[in-house]
DNA sequence: TTCCCGGGTTCATTATAGCGAACGTGCGTT
DNA sequence: AACGCACGTTCGCTATAATGAACCCGGGAA
């Protein structure tokens, strides 16, 4: 159980294809439209976005640009493997970086997918009511380390009490809250979008 | 309009092949082999490498992933944009976004690039010896916020003393340091690499 | 000087990505 | 029923991406 996101990708996917196609379809689906008004779209040829999606072929890179274009997203969502779910780093767990003649010590908690925007954002919060938030855009992920006081974080249904030094990460797509359980309670904040 | 609030920028590079065309010599030569020797790890014909790295043609996706896979990079890597001072929010300071019902507030510290690798660390550090970093990267750029304790982090000739709540963003291709001032410090970074 | 080697570019050939047209299928309409 | 139509697949044809070999250039070594 290292980290999420993927290391440097020595080989990990055998057949680059597959994923555009999977990735493909997904997101095509999602923005809701036919195949054939996608190709429009794009300004390709239905026969070709009709090859790609059922995994054939090696398309080129504007056959991929435009069809990020016409889908709104990057090309790298197409290209670079997804990744979400909640995961909880507790406080002293985790891969850990120690230095040598030093006593700093670093933990790694998440790496980031190469694409996407990224706000670092610094919560606080004091108990009370919680703070809800309605979904993100689609793949939306937020990473929360809990600085000092206690809070629980995460998606509504299967939110995390965190400690100080807590991480935790999970699917900023969905209804999501932070509620502050002391006082003083805060937070760095990491959103990660599409 | 698909999501929420989503924008991708349309299409701030009309020809993509010359990103790749920048990309690859870029990344080629930070891994400091020739192109023939690029071209034959990757299992591909130099004659193709050498014109896309001139900026000619249209690269199949087979190729670039062969190409990311030889030169251990991520494929987003060489079709996403590329860009990157010691910038300093105090404790407090800086836009916020205050929740309406919910004592609970926001404060937007960085809006990280839409490209290259992220990493989230928690890092602990006691008084002693400072941890000094070589340069990573040229573009890297760190991102710490202090959580507790006191530190001296960023650039060695520029670094600045953080107190908890404040916030440093800093060059981190260039040699670097955190140290912490007292007992029980703590703090997350973000790395953010070429 | 000459020779040789590794760097990169240019050339002619082949494999195939991308294309429009044609085709089968299912659904709604008259 | 017959028709229209939009979705998606399959079928030649053409443009071109990818290839190895041939090529040029500069720096050592002999």
């Amino acid at each position: 159980m290292t980290d999420t996101g993927q290391r440097l990708p020595a080989q990990p996917t055998p057949v680059p294809i597959e994923r555009i196609s999977a990735a493909l379809r997904a997101e095509r689906h999602r923005a809701g439209i036919s195949l054939s008004e996608l190709a429009k779209r794009a300004g390709i040829g239905k026969s070709t976005l009709s090859q790609l999606e059922t995994g054939i072929g090696n398309p080129s890179l504007e056959t991929l640009w435009a069809l990020a274009g016409a889908l709104e997203i990057a090309v790298s969502r197409l290209v670079d493997p997804p990744q979400p779910v909640v995961r909880v780093v507790r406080a002293g767990e985790g891969p850990k970086l120690t230095a040598e003649h030093a006593p700093y010590q670093a933990g790694l908690l998440a790496s980031l997918p190469a694409h996407g925007r990224h706000d670092l954002y610094h919560i606080t919060a004091e108990p009370g009511p919680a703070h809800d938030s309605d979904p993100h855009m689609r793949g939306a992920v937020e990473h929360v380390l809990l600085c000092a006081g206690r809070a629980l974080v995460g998606p509504i249904e299967d939110a995390v009490e965190l400690h100080p030094g807590d991480y935790v990460s999970y699917p900023a797509d969905i209804p999501h809250t932070f509620k502050a359980l002391q006082k003083g309670t805060s937070a760095v904040l990491v959103g990660e979008y599409a």
